[in-house]
This record gives C-alpha cells, structure tokens and sequence, in this order.
DNA sequence: TATACTGTCTATACGCAATATATACAGTTG
DNA sequence: CAACTGTATATATTGCGTATAGACAGTATA
C-alpha cells in the first residue's frame, strides 16, 4: 500500500467515519460454535440491539475475512444466511448494508428468537422431572449472573 | 427362531417383566438433532426423571440398535455418553445398568443442566437489546404453551 | 461344556457441513 | 482504466455422525 493510499484512507476516515468500518467481532476458533455461526449471532445482535444503524455499510466479505484471519466464504454464508433473514441486503459493487427495520420489528424478532431458543431447554427440564418453580428459580438464578 | 424360544420369552416376561427390556424411544430420522443426542437426551431424561429406577437393565446395544433400526456404533457412542455423564455403567457380558444416584443428586444434575441449556438464550436475547422484564415475559408465555 | 447372549476393540468407509483456496465474471466509483 | 465491490463455480480438507464388519472377552444357561 502506497502513501498517498493511505493517507486518502485517513482523510476519508475524518470526512466520513461510516467509511472506516471495522467490524468489531469476537471470533474464537477454539468455540464449540462454527465461525459462521458466530459472526451471524453478534451481527445480528448488533443490528436488533441498535448498535448496527439502518442503511449503514458492513465491512466487505474480503476486508472482514482479511481483518479476521478468515476465509472469504466463511464470511460470504454468514452474511447469506444475514440476508435470508431480512437483516441485511447486497449492492453488487458497492457492498452490504443493514436494512430498513423499524424498532417494533426489531423488538418482534428478538422475542422470536428466544422464544425459539427457550423451546428445548425447557421441554428438556420438564422431562428430566423439574418443575416451573425449579425452572423459575434457575431462570432468575442464570439471568442474575450474567447481569453482574 | 423357534417356538420354545418364542415360549421362553413369554415366560420371562411373565416371570420377570424387567427383562423384556423394550426401551421406549421416538427416534427421528429427520430431525435437526444426531440420533446419538437423541438416545442421550431420551434416555438421560428417563433416568434423572426416575422413570428408569437405579440399577434396572438397559438393553443391550445389539437390541436397541435392532429395535430402532440404527446401527450398533450409534448406541455404543450414546450409551459411552451417558457413562461419562455417570448415569449409567456398563458390566462386560451383562449389559448396561442405571446408576444408583440419589434423587437430590439427580435433581441437581438437571438443574445444572437447565442452567447450561439457558446460559446462551439468555446472553442472546440481552444482546439482542432485550431487558429482563422482556425475557421474563417471553418466559413465562414458553413455559405456559409446553404445559398445555 | 457348548451356545448364545453380553460388552469391547479395531479398521474401514460414506455423506455432510464448515472451512479453505483459487479463479473468473460483473457492477460501482474515482 | 484501476481498484474496489458482490456473485458464481470448482476443488479440497477436516471432523462428526453414521454405517458395516469382524474379532475378542466375560456371563449365563440349557
């Protein structure tokens, strides 16, 4: 990389901040989760939480697999599978961005997704002999250590 | 096989209704879920329930596999599951065995189970910008639908 | 004691998902 | 035109779940 590339980068940094778009993700190889699978969920989070304003741009598949040390297509079907669910969309040439979602959708799709996620583990407890005070009292305990 | 055998089936089982050792599990081919989990989840289930008393047979892997048309490894990798979790135990020739756990001991093996299985839902849905009165919520109405 | 069960161990193989590398094509922007 | 973008295709590796097969070892019983 040249100079002159670099400082047209700085300058486009102070002129336009959205451009300079690193992506802050916490990948771990060692995850039992894939790394698809990890980049999905945080990105997502980011996006239902706010974090991740409509219409801004995510970083391209080539910068975030180079920023991550990962490859290319691992990046490609996690913004695939981004995409199937409405979260983002494509510009071809110009990149991804985080689509149009009003704050009650947001909030919908959130609450669909634990509920999702709540589904088995719970039937799981009630099989395994535990009652709705042994889970409510679980529940409260579990949601108590990870606000601390 | 012959008819006394068949005869000699029918009066162990009248004899001894422990040996006519039919495991009950609805195993899907479709699922999302291996069908290693599946037997470990169903079966882990049937023991911290109490449904399967301490020290009661199992089948064996050769007829668990017959019965649900899957192959032997499959059970073996399953029932070597449960063995690690020390649920079950297994006596060369004899077959495999529960456990003798006390009920306090089973009682905590599921709810440190539960914790486990919410620990993800959980940190999702406050990533995803949900609070704990929305979790809550979004709680109560899964457990209330599964009871029904 | 023979046989028919048990669990255990080993080897080999197949399909699939996640991941990786590489190349080519097509649209956008400066 | 150059240097970015996304898209598409082909090929390869790795690990897991699953499968088939055989051999060995302990137990129960007719």
């Amino acid at each position: 990389m040249r100079i002159d590339s670099i400082n047209n980068e700085f300058k486009s940094l102070i002129s336009d901040p959205e451009k300079y778009n690193t992506m802050i993700l916490n990948l771990s190889d060692i995850s039992d989760e894939s790394l698809q699978s990890q980049i999905i969920r945080q990105i997502r989070a980011k996006i239902l939480a706010g974090e991740l304003a409509s219409h801004s741009s995510l970083p391209s598949i080539r910068q975030l697999a180079k920023e991550q040390r990962i490859s290319v297509i691992t990046v490609q079907r996690a913004y695939e599978n981004l995409m199937q669910q409405n979260l983002i969309h494509s510009r071809r040439g110009k990149g991804f961005f985080v689509s149009d979602l009003q704050r009650n959708k947001k909030k919908d799709m959130a609450f669909e997704h634990l509920k999702e996620n709540l589904q088995k583990p719970l039937e799981s407890a009630l099989a395994e002999g535990l009652d709705a005070e042994d889970i409510m009292q679980t529940f409260l305990k579990v949601l108590e250590e990870i606000k601390k």
